[in-house]
Parts: structure tokens; sequence; C-alpha cells
RNA sequence: GGAGAGAUGGCCGAGUGGUCGAAGGCGCGCGCCUGGAAAGUGCGUAUACCCCAAAAGGGUAUCGAGGGUUCGAAUCCCUCUCUCUCCGCCA
């Protein structure tokens, strides 16, 4: 959520950067600047008030040193009065301040300053593109057709078992699963990010920090009996842990990723959009989380979209970078690139990874801070990227890489696939 | 799941109703000492909100969380959460 005192500081430029977004803010940013100053009245008044108490109680103990006990009732009378009012007060209190949380939270992080106008997809900016568009042979297959006739992954099966949108991955399709999730690791590893395994459950504390409550709630899987929620995404779990926490500024950044199943209800449209591996409840991922210093987070995502692009070009695999525009970017970003790859049977863009920097908007309401060395305390700032997703990353990969003998596993991943190719022969 | 013990600052650890935001130690920072370092030594070292144009200064809250008793709570009472030990169950 954003700050506050930058609220108070220039209102007129937090509506202006919202109205990027397509957010009108002026309602909201005006309630908000009226009941905080209610707010600190409030405030003032409550802590007067403690204070006379205080200043009591300390006389109540002189008076008793020094022997003089009877003299101190009339003074615990004057106190219960205050109690009375303080009492009062408090609730008052809390209850602005939870408003207040309410108005704020409702606010979305500004967009950057780089970040264009623009409603839809179709005003985002594409930053980069690379790799040529493959040559499929005759009776190319969408991958749905492809991952049915070699036995890769079994839709139906698992609509049986659980519903639709939870797959079933068999044999050498597990295996390719197995070897992207290891290579996207390594990967990872090798440039410097600590690998780490989390909960795929979270509580309700956590879901707040990183934003899917309150408005997103029907994202998630919720189980009920205990209150948790299955995460949509490891950056749940990997940026919570630093939840309420003061990093000291040589720690930064701090580099770290997990691969986790992902989980999300998206209850959404079907058809042609949707089919096979293009949208699922149950997918796998491999994330990519920065903390870092306020004064250079934008270098540091631009070495996140390195990475990533280090990645697809590993994989051979045709991609486009696009700069979202203001409207359809995300709640908490400033800043987003989304990565798409060429599926050739289906002849469309996929979104494959969307890399982020939150700058302080996640850590102000997580309370993310570190300590410069000259002692200060200040938010931080967070990135994270998908660093990849696999199922579209899958489908691209059987399309672009079909031939009338099988489909072709790109060079660097056949020393984990142990296969060069599926299918019956080339 | 049953029984018991516990939760104090970055860490260890004292405190069991009266200036206690909290002794002492470790760590860390800045000095002194030294040719340099170690040792020694002096000082400093939580966070949030509020008042003040700012700085200086001041107020309030926070000893796992929430409520209560009291003029006054880290300390007493209640509820919850978590941790540890033993038993049971278990991949």
């Amino acid at each position: 959520m954003l700050q506050l005192q930058a609220l108070r500081e220039n209102p007129e430029h937090i509506i202006e950067r919202l109205s990027v977004k397509n957010f009108p803010a002026e309602t909201i940013v005006a309630e908000i600047l009226s009941l905080d100053r209610n707010r600190r009245e409030t405030q003032k008044n409550l802590d007067d008030i403690l204070a006379q108490g205080n200043q009591i109680a300390r006389s109540v103990a002189q008076l008793f040193k020094e022997g003089k006990g009877s003299e101190a009732e009339g003074l615990k009378q004057a106190s219960q009065e205050l109690k009375a009012r303080s009492k009062e007060l408090t609730e008052k209190l809390a209850a602005m301040e939870s408003e207040l949380d309410e108005l704020l939270v409702r606010l979305p992080n500004l967009p950057h300053p780089k970040v264009p106008l623009g409603k839809h997809a179709a005003d985002n900016e594409v930053v980069a593109s690379w790799g040529e568009f493959p040559v499929l042979p005759e009776n190319a297959l969408p991958h749905w057709e492809l991952a049915a006739k070699y036995r890769l992954i079994d839709f139906e099966l698992g609509a049986k078992v659980t519903g639709s949108g939870f797959p079933f991955y068999i044999g050498n399709g597990a295996r390719l699963q197995r070897s992207l999730i290891a290579f996207f690791l390594d990967r990872a590893v090798d440039a410097g990010y600590t690998e780490y395994q989390t909960p795929l459950m979270v509580n309700e504390d956590s879901a707040y920090g990183t934003g899917q409550l309150p408005d997103k709630e029907g994202q998630m899987y919720v189980a009920t009996g205990d209150n948790l929620y299955l995460i949509p995404t490891a950056e749940v779990p990997l940026t919570n842990i630093f939840r309420d926490t003061i990093l000291r500024e040589e720690d930064l950044p701090v580099q770290i990723c997990a691969y986790s199943s992902c989980f999300r209800r998206e209850a959404g449209s079907y058809g042609k959009d949707v089919r096979g591996l293009n949208r699922l409840h149950q997918f796998d991922k491999v994330e990519i989380v920065q903390v870092a210093h306020p004064d250079t987070s934008y270098e540091n995502l631009e070495a996140m979209r390195e990475h990533v692009s280090g990645l697809l070009k590993a994989l051979n695999l045709p991609f486009r970078i696009v700069r979202l525009c203001g409207g359809d970017m995300s709640f908490a970003s400033a800043m987003t690139y989304d990565f798409e790859v060429w599926s050739a049977a289906q002849q469309r863009w996929l979104e494959v990874s969307s890399v982020s920097n939150f700058e302080s908007f996640q850590s102000n309401r997580m309370k993310l801070r570190f300590r410069e060395t000259q002692g200060k305390v200040r938010l931080a700032h967070t990135l994270n990227g998908s660093a990849l997703a696999l199922p579209r990353i899958v489908a691209a990969l059987l399309e672009n890489n079909q031939t009338a003998g099988g489909i072709r596993i790109p060079d660097a991943l056949v020393p984990y696939t142990g296969f060069q190719t599926i299918g019956d022969s080339l």
C-alpha cells in the first residue's frame, strides 16, 4: 500500500500518477487526508490524557514512599475519570485507523514514469523480441493433440480425479516437467539466487502481505477448516519471509528462488484460449524474488529481465518482451515486463513470465525495511518474476519443435531429460 | 491427540506490582590507547505513532497476541497463538 506520508506531502502527484492506471483517486485521497487529520487530533488528545494518567501514577507512588498514602485518594479518583475518557478515545482511534487502512489499501501502486498510457493489452509497449518463428511441417498439431498423441499429458484423467484444469503428466511428459524445473532452478542458483522450498499454504496475514487479500480473494483456493490459502504463486511465501523484518543494508539485494506448484481458481472462460495447457488451476513454476535497495531497484529489475531472457534463449523459444501499460498492470506493480513466447501451432503469443518491481508497495504493508549505515530505517523494494511458468513453456516446446517423426528436445534440456526426442523416431 | 514447562531488545540473559524501554553480557558503531592490530578502556546502540517548519527537545504505545484487575502491570488474572519435554499416532 502507498505511504500515508507521500499522500500528505503531494496528493496531486498521487492522483495524477494513478490516472495512468485509469484509477480515479480524487475522492478517496480527499477522504484519506481528512480522516488522517482527525486521526492525528484524536491521537494527540489520547496521548495527553494518558500522559496525565502516568503523571498521577507517579505522584501516587511518591506519596506512598513518603508515607502519605491517605493523600492519594483524590488522585485515584481523577485517574479513574481519565481512564474512562482514554478508553473511549482508544476505541475511536482504533476505528479511525482501521478505516484509514481500508481506504489506503484500495489505492493501487503508482506506475513508474516509463509506464505507457493505455487501457488494454493492445496498448502495451514491445521493448524487445528474439528468435524466429519456426516453420512447422504439414499437419502441425496444437500441443493438446501432441500431448495426447505421445501420451504426455492426460487432461480427461485429471478431470475425472480432480476437475478440469488439473492434468496428469505421464511418462516423458512428467519427465519433461521435472527436467524444466531442475533446469530453471539450476540457472537461478547459478545467477545467485538461493533456493527455497516453501509451504504451499499460507495464513491470512501472508495473503494480505503480498496483496492477494483483500481484493483478489476469489483467485485463491481456501482451506476453510484451518483458514489457510493455497498459494497462487511462490511469491507469496517467499516475499512474506521478510514480513516485519529490518534487514542490514549490506544484505541487499536478497535474491531467492523457489519451485512450487501454484493454485488458481481463475473462475474464467472456456474455449480455445484456455484449451490444453493455456490455463490451468494447478501448475508448476519457478519464481525468483529480490529484496532490493530502493536506490537501485530498477537495475535489479533489468537483471531479472536478462535472467528470464537467458532462459528462453537457452530453450530456443522465440519470444518478445512487453512493458505493460497502466491499464494492464497489476494493482501492486510499479513496472512490469511480460514475456510472451510464440506458440507456433496456435499461432499466438503466450505469456510465460511477468517480472515486476513493486517498489515499496508490498514492503510498506509488510513492514519490510532495512537499516542504512547511518542508522536510518527505510522501506526496501521488492521485485519478483516467473523464471519460468511451465505449462505454456511446455506448450510452445511441443508445438515449435514438432517434426514429422517426433518432438525435438532443446539441447540445453537434454542433460536433464536424458532423451533427445519424444516420439517414434527422427 | 494427552500431560507438563516456557515465550523479555540483533543474540544470550536478569527482573515477579511503583520513573523498567527494561540490569548484566555478547554483538555492532564511534572514540581513546597502539608503529599497526589484539587486549584494555570511554561513549553510544529497539520500533511505531504524535507534537514541533526542521533540528534539538518532548509525549504515547510496545517485554508472544488480545482482554481484565489496579492510582500504577514485563511482573497478578482470563483467552488465544507459538516453542520445548514426555506419552500416543505416523511418511
